[in-house]
RNA sequence: GCCGGAGUGGCGGAAUUGGCAUACGCGAUCGACUCAAAAUCGAUUGCCCUUACGGGCUUGUGGGUUCGAAUCCCACCUCCGGCACCA
């Protein structure tokens, strides 16, 4: 709670109060931009003035992650992030480089859209307001920023670019064996050419490409675009009048925002192919300097698994092989069933008419069909029929939120590969179509998802891989129990068994490389890699967005616009909101479907002029942050997104792999972002747009700040800020309520302001205190009275270096006491580590402790100007504004923003007296202070005087003595280790 | 269920490679200044036993390796995060 201080009159004039502090952070905030101290020149083109001296050092690219402009104003959390990119940024630049730091606005999307419905207004009103009020709060914590480069994504100069990419993607192709991607062109050359019979992913049919009509020779090479429509089954939430991403689905199958029903239905998007990339988006991520953590929930979104595909043979109308995919080909003659999924095309072609009568009931739908009749359906299409529809219309979400296995027999039967079984095939919704092949061979004794749905409708299991015995125990089972006593599959490797074959007997493994040999050699099945990632759904039925830069011919076909005819603006409409319905039949309908003059329109694209239908869909939010990092390097060049010179200079670096040399941001963007980002930047540069492979180099996870939250008797959230605490319990207008900690923000009600902390105490202490409360990467409790120690500090350095009675500064021109200089030179040597590995926290302490040892040397004497402008360097990435202001009065004219950051000379940081614990028995006994090169001998002999340690050694066996110079001695007696 | 990460004083946290556990700060207690309070400055502050001297214990729990473990190994407990029918 900021406090408001009696103006005390008994203070002295120039003592560092927030006022003091909040007049000078004011002060330098204006002088700097007039100065225009953080402009960071480009070597070429339209803002490489002024400072261009700057740009012939070497370049340094500080990025934080793109902020969305909430409407709700910043909490302290927000800035967490940028300002310890910020200290890190004015570090590099104090150190000799140039550095680019610079923050714009990622201001389209659903929640700006959302905020201007609430509030009546028009998004493009709410949102430049937004950034606006963001700006000045941003402004006043005093981020070095290069005003001139803080784009937003709704500017059209910036959309125009954003539009651009996406036709540079819509006009390339994934090249599998060079393994990049190429210009479509280059593909229909070859296919004209008869280099390449038919572009990838599509299927020749028996026709050939030059028998091909015009028209279908487009739609096939359309189908191969990186960009590309396709029919695909979306959520679809008629109340809110758009689709859904997965995410945004509740478990019973309901949208998030609002609680209304959400359907699955299919409807023709645009895709981004980024599947194409899976393989250089896992591997790729080995070079790069990220956390480790972040590597691997990529990895796991890629989900890459290596296994094998093979056909099993299912006679329906006819005689077709249906593929399966398997990671355990050694467990192939476990297979008692196959599944498909409900959407599987194989149930579109014929099934039995009636079933056998063996056929149990569970199989004919009674155990998984609730409406079925007694002993289920009469027949297999009508099993199959009621079951697809109970599936049908059941989100993903509910799907897995399901508790039982179900599924019922379709009546068809397959042909086991190598054992020529014949095995029954059933559809189950626990197959998915998006996976593999949309099959799975069922091997209940060694998969669980399998054991279950064999045991839920009685199909048959069997063992062919022998579990150990530890395993057989711990299931509480005899080892030679049966498998028909196991409560669960057995999911590990072992010894293969039950093939009737020579592979009986050899490690599972090895039989699965055989088989897998056999299954390939009879053309039956081949080696495939398959990915959990999908294609990126790329289209929005909402208007706070970019427009596509597409029109669709006479015939419903995309055509790209030209670039001349950029940027596509997105038009004025006076009733943004989605179009939202009761009804589950109702069409989507983009809002801007309903500007009939915009969407109809006549153009002439090199064949005459010819009437046209715009994409009336806009792009997800995540386009414009896909590539703002790029913009920032030259935001003004109207002739190219980036100049490549400009391009080259900040991006490519000298035997490393490039990109951004540090990005901080929150891990809420380990996935989406960083994945659709590092997917977009690859495609760029393969199409020579940009020159490092990858965007980011080194990536940095802030953590979050929570506080304390509130909850009432029924469980809400009440404003943390009308909370009193009395005798150890909590009120809120006199009722009690419950204390947990949470991350700062709207939903729990806990934020602090920013503004409020620089008004109590000054921006510097609020930049310093963020930081000292704990590791960057940790998440960390905010208690507002701890700001106090930070402050304190503040004023100790403030009083060192000013008189506090006449404002004057009051340093020494004489040498400080060696003692102090050699203090100074370790505190520079373990600030500048700890910054280097953003160990902020560390690097503030160890200012303090040095603070401190200034106190006890010098007392109330002035310092050294030596001591005092390397304190007031040292510490300026942290408290700018304070030390730019004890920069002027020690005499300076020019910035402390571009003085050099103190260097540590090692002689003197070198300790010259050394302390070594001296243990007996491993126990601490006695502390010597040797000097610091002092030898094996002369420790053992100083040790051996210690008088403590004599007594203990009288009369005892020494067993062995251990001396490790500069750190320890440990005399170990005998009868003990 | 699977995969990661983390458990250190009243609180936030520190501890290069295994080598003085608790740096730095908050809070608390005492003192100086003050009519008083705030601010500031100074001292003390891991826990237990002891008037004291001194001793013992301590990095989630239990075991192990080592002269020596917060750090390495094994098992377990708790919390946080990601994924969740991925065949």
């Amino acid at each position: 709670m900021a406090k408001s201080v009696e103006p005390a009159t008994d203070l002295p004039p120039y003592r560092y109060t927030a006022e003091l502090a909040n007049s000078i952070e004011e002060k330098w905030i204006e002088r700097w931009e007039e100065r225009r101290t953080y402009f960071t020149p480009n070597p070429v083109g339209e803002i490489s003035e002024p400072n261009g001296e700057l740009a012939k050092r070497p370049p340094y690219y500080v990025l934080d992650m793109f902020p969305y402009p909430s409407g709700s104003g910043l909490h302290v959390g927000h800035p967490l992030g940028y300002i310890g990119s910020d200290i890190y940024a004015r570090y590099k630049r104090m150190d000799g480089f140039n550095v680019l730091h610079a923050m714009g606005y990622d201001a389209f999307g659903l929640p700006a859209e959302r905020y201007a419905v609430d509030s009546g207004r028009h998004p493009d009103v709410t949102t430049r307001q937004n950034i606006a009020n963001m700006r000045a709060q941003l402004r006043r914590i005093g981020l070095g920023h290069d005003p001139r480069r803080g784009v937003s994504t709704i500017d059209p100069e910036y959309y125009r670019w954003t539009q651009w990419i996406f036709l540079q993607i819509f006009d390339s192709w994934y090249d599998a064996d060079r393994q990049r991607a190429r210009p479509i062109a280059e593909l229909v050359e070859e296919l004209d050419a008869g280099a390449r019979p038919w572009p990838p992913g599509s299927a020749a049919n028996g026709r050939s490409w030059s028998a091909l009509s015009e028209r279908e020779r487009r739609r096939a090479i359309d189908s191969a675009r990186l960009a590309y429509l396709a029919e695909v089954t979306v959520n679809w939430c008629p109340a809110l009048g758009t689709v859904l991403a997965n995410e945004e689905v509740t478990a019973d199958g309901r949208s998030e925002q609002g609680n209304f029903p959400v359907f699955r239905r299919p409807l023709r998007q645009w895709m981004m192919r980024i599947t194409a990339y899976a393989d250089r988006l896992a591997d790729d991520l080995e070079g790069l300097e990220w956390p480790e953590s972040l590597k691997l929930m990529q990895r796991n979104w890629i989900g890459r698994s290596f296994g094998v595909q093979l056909d099993f043979s299912v006679k329906a109308d006819t005689e077709v092989a249906m593929p399966v995919f398997t990671t355990r080909p050694d467990t192939l003659f476990g297979v008692t069933f196959l599944a498909v999924a409900p959407e599987h095309p194989l149930l579109a072609g014929g099934l039995p008419a009636s079933w056998t009568d063996d056929i149990p009931a569970s199989w004919r739908g009674e155990a998984s069909v609730p409406d079925a009749p007694d002993g289920g359906f009469a027949s297999p299409a009508e099993a199959v029929a009621a079951y697809k529809h109970l599936t049908e219309r059941r989100s993903d979400r509910q799907r897995e939120g399901d508790e039982g296995p179900s599924g019922v027999f379709t009546g068809l039967w397959a042909e086991h590969p190598l054992s020529k079984e014949k095995v029954p095939v059933f559809v189950a919704d626990y197959v998915l179509m998006q996976y593999g092949s949309g099959a799975v061979m069922g091997v209940p004794a060694h998969d669980s998802r399998d054991f279950a749905f064999a045991r839920a409708l009685g199909v048959p299991v069997e063992m062919v891989v022998q579990p150990p015995v530890e395993w057989l125990s711990e299931q509480g089972l005899a080892s030679d129990a049966g498998v028909e006593r196991w409560s669960d599959a057995y999911t590990g490797q072992g010894t293969s068994v039950g093939s009737g074959r020579d592979t009986d007997g050899l490690p599972s493994e090895e039989a699965g490389r055989a088989f897998a040999d056999q299954l390939e050699r009879l053309g039956l099945g081949e080696h495939q890699i398959s990915y959990r990632l999908r294609d990126w759904l790329f289209s929005r039925q909402r208007y706070w967005g970019e427009p596509f830069p597409i029109v669709y011919d006479e015939e419903g076909d995309p055509v790209a616009l030209p670039e001349s005819e950029l940027p596509v603006l997105l038009p004025e409409l006076s009733d943004f909101s989605p179009k939202v319905s009761d009804d589950e039949l109702a069409e989507p309908e983009p809002p801007l479907a309903r500007l009939s003059d915009w969407v109809e329109t006549e153009l002439d694209l090199g064949e005459g002029k010819q009437r046209y239908r715009r994409e009336t869909n806009t792009m997800p939010q995540w386009a414009g942050s896909c590539w703002y990092y790029l913009r920032y390097l030259d935001p003004t060049n109207s002739d190219a997104m980036v100049d490549p010179e400009v391009e080259r200079y900040w991006m490519k670096h000298q035997g490393e792999p490039g990109g951004v040399n540090l990005y901080v941001g929150g891990v809420e963007h380990a996935v989406l972002h960083l994945l659709y980002a590092r997917f977009w930047h690859k495609v760029l540069h393969d199409l020579g747009h940009v020159s490092s492979p990858e965007p980011f180099q080194r990536l940095f996870n802030q953590g979050y700040v929570q506080a304390a939250a509130y909850t009432d008797e029924r469980g809400f959230y009440v404003e943390a800020s009308e909370v009193e605490e009395r005798d150890g319990s909590c009120f809120h207008r006199g009722q009690p309520v419950e204390r947990s900690y949470g991350k700062m923000g709207k939903s729990l009600k806990n934020g602090i302001s920013p503004d409020e902390i620089i008004a109590g105490y000054g921006a510097d202490a609020l930049r310093l205190y963020e930081m000292f409360l704990g590791p960057l990467d940790q998440d960390r409790p905010w208690e507002t009275q701890g700001i106090a120690g930070v402050v304190r500090f503040l004023q100790r350095v403030w009083r060192y270096v000013v008189d506090e009675q006449t404002g004057e500064a009051r340093v020494v021109d004489a040498p400080p006491p060696v003692g102090l200089r050699r203090a100074l030179h370790r505190t520079i040597a373990s600030v500048r580590r700890d910054i280097e590995s953003l160990r902020l926290n560390t690097a503030i302490a160890s200012l303090m402790e040095f603070s401190n040892e200034l106190r006890a040397e010098l007392g109330d004497e002035p310092p050294a100007r030596e001591i005092a402008e390397a304190l007031v360097r040292a510490l300026a990435p942290f408290a700018p504004h304070l030390c730019e202001e004890l920069w002027e009065r020690l005499g300076h004219t020019d910035s402390v923003v571009y003085a050099p950051y103190p260097e540590s000379d090692p002689d003197l940081a070198a300790l010259d007296q050394v302390k070594i614990a001296v243990q007996v028995n491993g126990k601490l006994r006695a502390v010597l202070e040797v000097p610091a090169g002092a030898e094996r001998d002369e420790l053992e002999a100083a040790a051996r005087a210690e008088e403590k340690v004599a007594e203990l050694l009288a009369g005892a066996k020494l067993s062995k003595t251990i001396v490790v110079p500069g750190r320890i001695v440990n005399f170990v007696l005998d009868g003990k280790g």
